[in-house]
DNA sequence: AATTTCTTATTCATCCGATATTTAACATCG
DNA sequence: CGATGTTAAATATCGGATGAATAAGAAATT
C-alpha cells in the first residue's frame, strides 16, 4: 500500500539489500571509516540512511557481529571492535579488508606472512597424501600458468594451483583457509601489479618445482619449493612498502607475462 | 596481576533468544543431527518450536548462514551445507563442532595437524620479536603451569601460555586464531582427560625449553620446542584413537600434576 | 505421449509499528 | 558525599502484512 513496484534497471549484483547494508558497512569499518571503539549510527539512523526496514538493518550487524567486527549491546549502541577481535581470516572480512586501495599494507605483510607458515606445511602433506586426480589438478594449474598469455588468466591459474595444493592435503581445516587464500591473492596480484611483469617468468620455476616434489611424494621438496615461491613474493611486496604505485598499466608489454 | 572482573563469571547466561535458537541449530549442524545437504525446517517452524518471533528465527540463520553453515534461497529453502564450505576456525562454529561427547576424533586430528603447523611458526615469530611484557606474560604462564595443583589451574595456565606466544608474534592474523586455540586447547583436555595424569610433567619440560628459547630469541630453538610439546600432545591423541573414552575423574591423585 | 507453458503454493525477503528489556546517565535523598 | 531510585536512549522481540522468487504441478499445445 505503499510503493510501486521499482522496476530499476539493476538487476546485476542485487543480492538482496541486506547484503548491500552489510558490505558498505563492513568495508567502512574495515577501512577505518568507523574507527574501533566509535558507535555505529543507531538503527533508525541506519534504516533511514540505506532506506531499508529495520529488520534489514538488524540482520546485517547480526552478521557484522557474528563475524566479530563489532558488539552491540542495549542502550549502549554497537561499537566497533578493535581489530583484534575480527575473523581475518573470514572471507568477507577479508574482502572488506583487502577490497579497496586504501589497504593497509602492513595487514597485507603479515597475511603473507601466514601464508608463508601454511603453504608450504600444505605443500608437505600434499607430497605425501595427494591422490592421482589431486596431482592432475596440480599439474593442470601449473600448465595454465605456463600457457596464460595475459594477466588474468594467469592469475585465475596462480589461483588454481595453490588451492589444488591445499585440497590435496584432504585436511579441512587446512581447506577452510581456500577462501582466505583465494581473496589474498587477488589482493597480491592487485597491488604488486607493477612488478608482475616478470613475476612469472621468474617464479614459474619455484612453482614447478613444488608441483614435482608433490608429484615424487617428496616432501621435504615440497616444502621447500613452497618457501621459495612465498619468499619471492614477499621480496616482491616488501620491496615497494611505501605506497608509491610507480607504474600502473605497462600497456605495450603484453608478451612479458609469457613463460620464457 | 590480573582477575578483577571474576565475580562477573556465573552470570546469568541469557544473552538472549537468538544466541538459543543459534547454538541450538548451530550444534544440531555440527553433530550433523540435520546433515549436509537437508532442508531445515521453514521459518515459521522454527518460530514455534522455539517459540521465538520471526525476526529471531531470521537472524539466528543469518548468523548461521555467514559463518557458512547454511545457504538460505527463496522458495528453496535453508540448505545445510557440506562441512568444506563452513568456517573451520570460527570460535562458534568450532565450539559446536566441539562442545559435545559426539566429537570427531578424525576432525580433532585434523585441527591439531593445523596446530603443529602454525604454533611452531609462531613460535619462531616470537623469539624474534616478542617484547620484554610479551615474554613476561609467557613465563609468566609458564610458571602457572608449574604451580597449578589441580586441571582447572592448569589449563588454564596451559591456555594462556600458548595464547601468550600467539600475541607475542605480534602478527594480527596470527593472533586471530586465538578463540581458535582456545577452543581446541580445551577439548583437547576432554578428550584425553584419561592420559592428563602424566600429561603437564613430561610435557612441560618442552614448554620450558620454548619459553626459554624465546626468551633468549633462539627462533629455531623455539620451533623445535613447541614442535616437541605439539608432538606430545598428538602422540596422546591419536593413541586412543579408537573411541573408548575411560572417563577418568581421577578423584584421589591431584598432586600428579605438580611439576616433578 | 512428450514437451512446453502457465499457474500455484511454498518459502524467504522486507516492511511496519508496537512493546519489552537493558543499562548508562542523571537525579534524588539520606 | 555516597547510595539509591528514575529516566531515557537504544537494542530485543513480537506478529501481522505484503512482496518476490521459484520449484513443482497443472494445463495446453504439438
Amino acid at each position: 500500500m505503499s510503493a510501486k513496484r521499482i522496476k530499476s534497471a539493476e538487476k546485476r549484483l542485487k543480492p538482496g539489500r541486506i547484503h548491500a547494508v552489510l558490505t558498505t558497512l563492513g568495508r567502512e569499518i574495515a577501512q577505518e571509516i568507523i574507527p574501533a571503539g566509535a558507535v555505529l549510527p543507531p538503527e533508525n539512523e541506519l534504516e533511514a540512511r540505506f532506506g531499508v526496514g529495520r529488520g534489514v538493518v538488524r540482520e546485517a550487524i547480526k552478521m557484522l557481529s557474528g563475524k566479530g567486527l563489532v558488539s552491540v549491546r542495549p542502550r549502549h549502541g554497537t561499537h566497533v571492535l578493535p581489530r583484534r577481535d575480527w575473523s581475518l581470516l573470514d572471507r568477507d572480512v577479508l574482502n572488506w579488508l583487502v577490497g579497496q586501495d586504501k589497504l593497509d599494507r602492513e595487514l597485507l605483510l603479515a597475511i603473507q606472512e601466514v601464508r608463508s607458515i601454511i603453504e608450504p606445511a600444505a605443500a608437505a602433506l600434499a607430497a605425501t597424501r595427494a591422490t592421482k586426480q589431486d596431482r592432475q589438478r596440480i599439474n593442470a594449474a601449473l600448465a595454465a600458468m605456463e600457457a596464460s598469455n595475459d594477466q588474468a588468466s594467469a592469475t585465475t591459474a596462480d589461483k588454481a594451483f595453490h588451492l589444488a595444493i591445499l585440497d590435496a592435503t584432504h585436511n579441512p581445516v587446512l581447506q577452510g583457509f581456500r577462501g582466505a587464500i583465494d581473496t589474498i591473492l587477488s589482493a597480491v596480484f592487485v597491488v604488486a601489479v607493477d612488478s608482475i611483469a616478470g613475476w612469472f617468468e621468474e617464479n614459474i620455476a619455484n612453482h614447478a618445482a613444488a608441483a614435482r616434489a608433490i608429484e615424487e611424494g617428496d616432501a621435504k621438496r615440497a616444502r621447500e619449493a613452497m618457501e621459495q615461491v612465498l619468499g619471492y613474493t614477499h621480496s616482491k611486496l616488501s620491496r615497494k612498502s611505501a605506497g608509491s604505485v610507480r607504474r600502473a598499466a605497462r600497456p605495450s608489454g603484453t608478451r612479458s607475462v609469457r613463460k620464457a
